[in-house]
DNA sequence: CGGTATAATGTTATGTTATAACATTTACAA
DNA sequence: TTGTAAATGTTATAACATAACATTATACCG
């Protein structure tokens, strides 16, 4: 441990209940754009839409749960639709899957290009946040190494309460 | 870093092709027997056959692989069935789920009371082995604790190729 | 031993998550 | 403008998991 911790980058803030989360979302919409402007991809209409259902909170949601909310208004789309174009956000980065729900969550670091991501799920209010921990990306990497195994990629998803449900509770 | 590993304890083996692996099936079964002893719980029929299949190998294998092989003779179990032998092992710590996979795994460490495990899985040999890091296990604790939030349960799977297969590539 | 409570299993049906295969449309560039 | 690749539509099905209720087995008590 070196010095006192520095929240503001070393330690991000869990998202708090009462945040302004119309900013979360218009500004990762503006970042996705960005990255798929970059990356010369399309962000089509029923991408963005998934994007934008992603990002109505920090919660997790399930693609069928996406699903209906874009048949809300009477539509006829199909699954497939909504699995490829999470694939299609997935593979652009600008969202993950969480294995231990099968559940999408929209990317906290777009462009930032990390394949790998850390999540911290809260078990009360569901709100999930991704942890960006170096000494944890370094502990993994040499317990493995040790091991004389190479990673290609990997899964942490911790369960638990966040602080904000620990304070109300 | 303290000194030398030692790799009897602090880096087990990833298991190796060619290992005597009845006596790991064999092995495994006795410390169930008496798990279930030591707990007061009963290691039944379909559950013990459960826990056999799924000590076959040490590559996961996922329900309902085990419950075609459980009516390969011409039986009638239920997929229910299956999955609640599977829950009971799971519960009694014999068995481990991996969220990455949809499959289940004999525990390397029963008896041991370990509700966490960290996971290695080899995408070309489909061995998967425990991960028992207690540098790991102590970067997470703290990186998670650091942030305010209190773990409940936590899923860690790397996938990556394992150092048999590296060597034969 | 016989009764009774609990645990385990059987039976049937259904819910939830995800993908296969092939047709059609759209966007873009030569 | 037309050829091509990317995206989407359409239909069907695969893969994973649980609900609800009936029946059977086990163990424990009097």
């Amino acid at each position: 441990m070196t010095a006192r911790r520095k929240p503001s980058t070393e330690t991000p803030v869990f998202p708090k209940p009462g945040h302004n989360h119309a900013r979360c979302a218009s500004e990762a919409l503006r970042k996705a754009e960005a990255v798929c402007t970059a990356r010369k991809t399309r962000l089509t209409d029923i991408r963005r839409q998934v994007l934008e259902l992603i990002w109505q909170s920090h919660v997790p949601v399930g693609a069928y749960e996406i699903l209906s909310q874009l048949n809300a208004g009477g539509g006829r789309t199909a699954p497939i639709a909504v699995y490829r174009a999470l694939e299609f956000l997935m593979d652009n980065g600008l969202v993950h899957r969480l294995a231990s729900l099968n559940a999408y969550i929209g990317c906290a670091h777009m462009g930032d290009d990390h394949h790998a991501a850390q999540f911290l799920i809260c078990r009360t209010c569901g709100t999930t946040a991704e942890l960006e921990s170096a000494p944890l990306k370094r502990a993994l990497t040499h317990a493995v190494a040790e091991r004389g195994f190479s990673i290609d990629s990997q899964i942490v998803e911790i369960s638990g309460v966040c602080p904000h449900c620990r304070a109300t509770a």
